[in-house]
DNA sequence: TAACACACGTGACAC
DNA sequence: TGTGTCACGTGTGTT
């Protein structure tokens, strides 16, 4: 190791500070006792054009990357001062974010092909202090026209009152996630059973509806779904 | 510049390919004629390790880098061996894309606060062929229960077929983007202002009409919105 | 060979 | 003070 910097070195004295490529390093040692031989002198000026031009390939790649990396330092809305590192460590953060998000949206909030229903005493602490319960409705199914007329329905004649609606429904399946409250006068934990029951019902009334009537001019196809959302949200 | 490099690599050579600070160098030269004074091993000592904290310190800034760079490449589901300066450019793509994604999500599917109206005669060609004239209409109103099924009734009134529907409503607000057909044999473009007429006439409604029922036990106040959505979704 | 990309060690500067 | 970050030039491998 020693020795070839050594040579390295020599050599770069002896060129002016720039280095030329190792291999050349045999016959500058050979003529560097014979000092600027015209062969030597072309190579060398050879070798010192791939030299600059090697450093200007690397400035240029350097100012590509951080050019980027400005540009992600804009978008993150970071000080200019962030560090490489930390900034990256961000954009990682801000990706997964981003990913999961609209995955969440465009994933989670679509409906399964299968039924499906979920009711949930909410274990949010906060919202059980007012002397309600809150519970965390989802149910997925068939679409029909009434579904959210009957949902409402169903629910005020349980006495429940719907803090939070979802409603999603593409290519004739419904998916709905709902927050309701009730009144710990009237309702107990128990209260998950009625509303599994009422819901269910209200899939089954689904299951046997006929779809949407406005759905199918043409031929008898099923349409296919499309990546777009359609909401009603309610608080 | 010259001088300094030189100065620089005869240090480097005497210190055997390891190069000191440059803070040192007068002292060197002073002492390069009467090597390994007992101050100078010293201090030659401490700069060597300070040297080699910081080519240390320096690699795992680079590891750090790379890692996170690393990570980049696996959320993009990138090659290991994707250029550096490209990788970045894709995340700085990809960043953008998915900011206006969750942007569109978010702010365009949201009701605005002030009614509006608006009814376009769809400039997709494709659609145009098959002897249908394709409206895209997109609304902003207060809230109420029958909003759906008024608009549906009132599409139904003018024999237009809903295509596509994206209802949203939030913090008892509601846009409502529609994507309707219309039959060139009852319909022509001056059909928008049927359209236009008729929309009218609900948000007209809209606005004279209570808010929604359940929405109200405590306080009067109105409840503040929610980054949530909820979404029905025909087609 | 030439062009490109990367890791490395180093000097400089900041706190 | 040292500790951390950056840009630079360079050596080396890959295409």
């Amino acid at each position: 190791m020693q020795p070839e910097i050594s040579d390295h070195i020599f050599y770069s004295f002896l060129t002016g500070g720039l280095c030329a490529s190792s291999s050349t390093t045999s016959t500058t040692t050979t003529s560097s006792f014979y000092p600027f031989a015209i062969e030597d002198t072309v190579s060398q000026e050879k070798a010192l054009a791939a030299q600059r031009n090697h450093k200007e390939a690397e400035r240029r790649r350097r100012e590509r990357i951080n050019s980027h990396l400005n540009k992600l330092r804009k978008l993150l809305s970071c000080n200019s001062k962030t560090d490489k590192a930390t900034l990256l460590a961000k954009v990682v953060q801000r990706v997964k974010e981003l990913k999961q998000e609209t995955l969440q949206i465009t994933d989670e909030t679509l409906p399964s092909e299968t039924d499906e229903i979920s009711v949930l005493n909410s274990e949010d602490s906060s919202s059980n202090e007012d002397g309600r319960i809150i519970f965390k409705v989802s149910f997925c199914c068939e679409d029909r026209p009434d579904l959210l007329q009957d949902l409402m329905e169903t629910l005020e004649s349980l006495q429940m009152e719907t803090i939070f609606a979802d409603l999603t429904t593409v290519g004739g399946r419904s998916r709905n996630v709902l927050v309701v409250a009730a009144d710990k006068e009237h309702h107990g934990v128990e209260s998950v059973q009625f509303l599994q029951n009422a819901l269910k019902s209200l899939l089954e009334r689904s299951s046997k509806s006929v779809m949407m009537g406005h759905g199918g001019g043409g031929g008898g196809e099923r349409l296919k779904r499309r990546r777009a959302l359609d909401h009603i949200i309610m608080v």
